[in-house]
DNA sequence: CTGAAAGCGCTTACAG
DNA sequence: CTGAAAGCGCTTACAG
């Protein structure tokens, strides 16, 4: 069955393919008088007509998808909300967002070849080669992984993250600090950032440096951990984020001591098992809202050509104080 | 800065572009003299060439792409993990996965339109028309979503995994039990494909129906919920996931009763959290890897013009005991 | 108000 | 072994 052209349609309704072209854009400078409009209207309901992507792509030169690359790590909730909205906010920009995951073994220009893109979003940092090919291709490169590349639009402050852990724990008394690391090496990047946040606001109040452990999703690895912490005294912990913190709880409850009393914890993400756990989880939110609202605000400004402007970086996070700490 | 093209690169290295066509595409049939495809490779990274996929969709008719449409709810973990392996195993036939997520107010037709996709996996139903106008453009449509769609190439029992609950459950000497169903109303039709398989299952073994409660994810509506099954002298619960279930959990220690000595309770997706909590999560596990390849094998065999390989739908699941039933 | 024609960049028979 | 040419389906000046 071959496809349903605008040739079809403009045969069908008697006009020429220009006409055709003029209703189904709602051309403004043509003027379509109603009955024709109406024809090739019916007309290509009738037939099913649906343009052509490829050729409008071609002959325009754009395309109005958005391209998102993901990390090959699993996506969080909070990435899954931001994805949600920014598909909501671009939708208003007449923009649809696509999704990359996990980027396979393919390499990313087979990809951005494939779709023409209006603009990139990485969610993780590309080589540099294949940025330039995509900005050569005239597509706007965005980044919004880690707080220090220059090309990131939005990149929520993870170092921050880091400061607003220790504060809380500081401002509660406790002195000497752990820090409860992914044992997933694909996150190491963003649990440096975090990391090194904590060094620095220990540094800034004069704690001592925070005693590091790995932490894996089980309440064995959890339960070592804990050990060594109590052995250096380390009275709370800051854990990469709240699933690493719910294990980190668990290890605590295995070595028979309680939290926040023996050790006290807190997260990042504020997700719902955190919420629910015993004790409910304190924790470092991030506002999904105000990033996927930063990126499409940024992404709308480099179509536009626009300067990015300067996001609230700062607001994203909210500290959750609850029972953990 | 203009677009480069064949014809630029043919130019550059003084052949036709049909030999430029030739070597890049690694045509078989055509002998190109190693020192002309030499010359040709050369000129083409010299200048940055890659070719346009909308030309080359235009031409050929077919893209190299899969689209994947979630709902519009958030994508829980398993689907995450699905995505990525999806994406992996389509990779090795050369084809590349695109997500779109949360079905926003653009239709659902601008999106396969403007990516001329070679086939799209549905983790949510979409209208009829929107399926037949797919089909019509000559693209692939599969639907994953649930078990009665006709369409469907792999769902998951969504009724078994009700049915594993009961059984577990009821092996354990439980007669009265509740169902957890999930507040978000987005979820409905999942959560009445697992409640009806937990009916059906209480009613083959002759239990009562179960005492169906809806469930926020929050302690509060948790403990209203543990107090009426309580009531109707409920002693074990199936909750419609781990997330629900550690709300449940919550709900009971909050009314200061203890899982499972006065209340069992079941999840589904075993999630880390539920591995971490106290007491750790009893779930039916749902296998990705298992989804992922019969997704897989299913969109190549409809790309092939093959039928679609009957799946394994049993083997996706497995009862998971841990401390909770 | 509407039509004939060019051209976006590619691939592929068809001739040499 | 390589080139000239057609055509995929669309939009848009340019003429009427």
């Amino acid at each position: 069955m071959p496809r349903v052209t605008s040739a079809d349609v403009a045969q069908e309704s008697g006009v020429s393919r220009t006409t055709v072209s003029y209703v189904l854009n709602d051309k403004h400078g043509a003027m379509i008088s109603a009955d024709t409009r109406e024809r090739v209207l019916a007309a290509a309901a009738r037939l099913g007509y649906s343009p052509s992507a490829a050729a409008r792509t071609l002959r325009s030169g754009r395309s109005d998808l958005v391209l998102c690359v993901l990390p090959n790590w699993t996506v969080g909730p909070v990435l899954d909300t931001v994805l949600d909205e920014l598909t909501r906010e671009l939708a208003d920009r007449q923009l649809s967002v696509l999704v990359h995951h996990g980027r396979g073994p393919r390499p990313l220009a087979e990809l951005w070849r494939a779709v023409t893109p209006r603009a990139v979003v990485g969610f993780t940092e590309f080589g540099a080669e294949d940025a330039d090919a995509m900005r050569r291709a005239g597509i706007q490169v965005l980044n919004t992984s880690l707080d220090e590349d220059p090309h990131a639009v939005f990149a929520v402050p993870q170092t921050r993250v880091g400061q607003l852990q220790v504060r809380h724990l500081a401002e509660a008394g406790h002195v000497h600090l752990g820090w409860a690391a992914p044992a997933e090496p694909r996150l190491a990047d963003f649990a440096e950032r975090r990391l090194s946040g904590v060094r620095t606001e220990c540094a800034r109040r004069g704690l001592p440096a925070p005693v590091v452990q790995d932490v894996d999703l089980d309440v064995g690895s959890a339960t070592a951990a804990v050990r060594a912490w109590r052995s250096a005294g380390v009275t709370a912990v800051a854990a990469y984020n709240d699933e690493v913190a719910l294990a980190v709880v668990a290890g605590v409850r295995a070595c028979g001591l309680s939290v926040p009393g023996d050790v006290a914890v807190i997260g990042v993400d504020d997700v719902p098992a955190g919420r629910l756990s015993d004790p409910a989880l304190t924790t470092v939110a991030q506002d999904a809202g105000v990033q996927a609202r930063a990126i499409a605000t940024a992404v709308a400004a480099a179509l536009d050509g626009a300067p990015a402007p300067a996001a609230d970086q700062a607001g994203v996070l909210r500290l959750v104080v609850r029972d953990s700490a």
